[in-house]
DNA sequence: TATTGTTATACTCTATAACTATA
DNA sequence: TATAGTTATAGAGTATAACAATA
């Protein structure tokens, strides 16, 4: 793929033989990430909506605010995603009784359903995909699974203050 | 970020078979999108962008319509795309010398430049996370590579036909 | 005053439909 | 007529800035 062409450049914390494998790694994210539009359903709703989804399924009902900073998007993209959503049926809003400012999202019996919809979908492609794969590398597949959740948990964890991002230029 | 104590249990673990394996892979797969979006800060350009540079790069020189199809959007997006990347210095515009109503699209200097940048620093994030991975969870990440080349290239043979409309779920 | 959330506005990216040019 | 690409227009999704309400 691509030979990283300077040996030199010493990584802040990582070791040497670490580029190559972020580099490795770097190359299958963004494949798996194409792949990812390809096999989920026609975009009956958006990525993030399908991430905050399943966040309120897996966590329980949440404040906005901790939603926006968890998918990674702003206060306002949320709310507009939550209206979006609610527009739709597939979560409610309630207040706090305790913070009168504080809105608490949840899932709806909708929301869950179209959920487990989504995911039998995608999940019959995947498998159809994983039933041609060569059975070593479905293997080596599998195995990585626990690695890549502790990968994204670790990911998760790694920002707090946004690497010098530039200005963000344009 | 401050209480993301879930014990993970991404796939109820039995050995059901494919279905598990499936369900397993898909919400990898949708936790790793969320972390390629985080990992990538640049946002330089979008996804579909780095995704149809890397085309050009790896492939050589693409006919507009080859590249929507295999970036999975229309020729008209492409289109647009390609005018972006080209007001950017990123690709060329060429005509085909046997047809004169194709357009071969080929990666500039400045745009294999791009992308080279943006495969660094993604990859030094990624290395910083590897780096504070368990050894025998890196062990399978890296492990797992070649298979996720394989599984991306099957997924991306798995679709004879483009996508419809309606009849989303499932 | 600090926070939680919403509204206003602008920009990027994509899709569908209609169009031009070449074969 | 069929194919390759462009232009026109609409809509989703996001960001920043300004605002309202509650603490």
């Amino acid at each position: 793929m691509d030979n990283p062409p300077d040996p030199v450049a010493p990584a802040p914390a990582a070791a040497a033989g670490d580029d190559v494998a972020a580099a490795g790694v770097a190359a299958a994210m963004e494949r798996l990430t194409r792949l990812v539009r390809r096999l989920s359903p026609p975009a009956e709703y958006s990525l993030t909506a399908a991430a905050t989804l399943a966040t309120l399924e897996r966590s329980g009902p949440c404040r906005l605010t901790d939603l926006a900073a968890r998918e990674g998007v702003t206060q306002p993209a949320m709310t507009q995603l939550i209206s979006r959503l609610q527009a739709a049926g597939l979560v409610g809003r309630a207040t706090d009784p305790h913070d009168g400012r504080v809105v608490l999202i949840h899932i709806s019996d909708a929301g869950r359903t179209s959920l487990a919809e989504r995911r039998t979908g995608r999940a019959e492609r995947i498998a159809r995909v994983l039933d041609r794969l060569d059975p070593a590398e479905r293997e080596a597949l599998l195995a990585a699974l626990p690695a890549m959740e502790s990968f994204a948990r670790l990911a998760e964890e790694d920002r707090p203050h946004a690497h010098r991002k530039g200005a963000a230029s344009s």
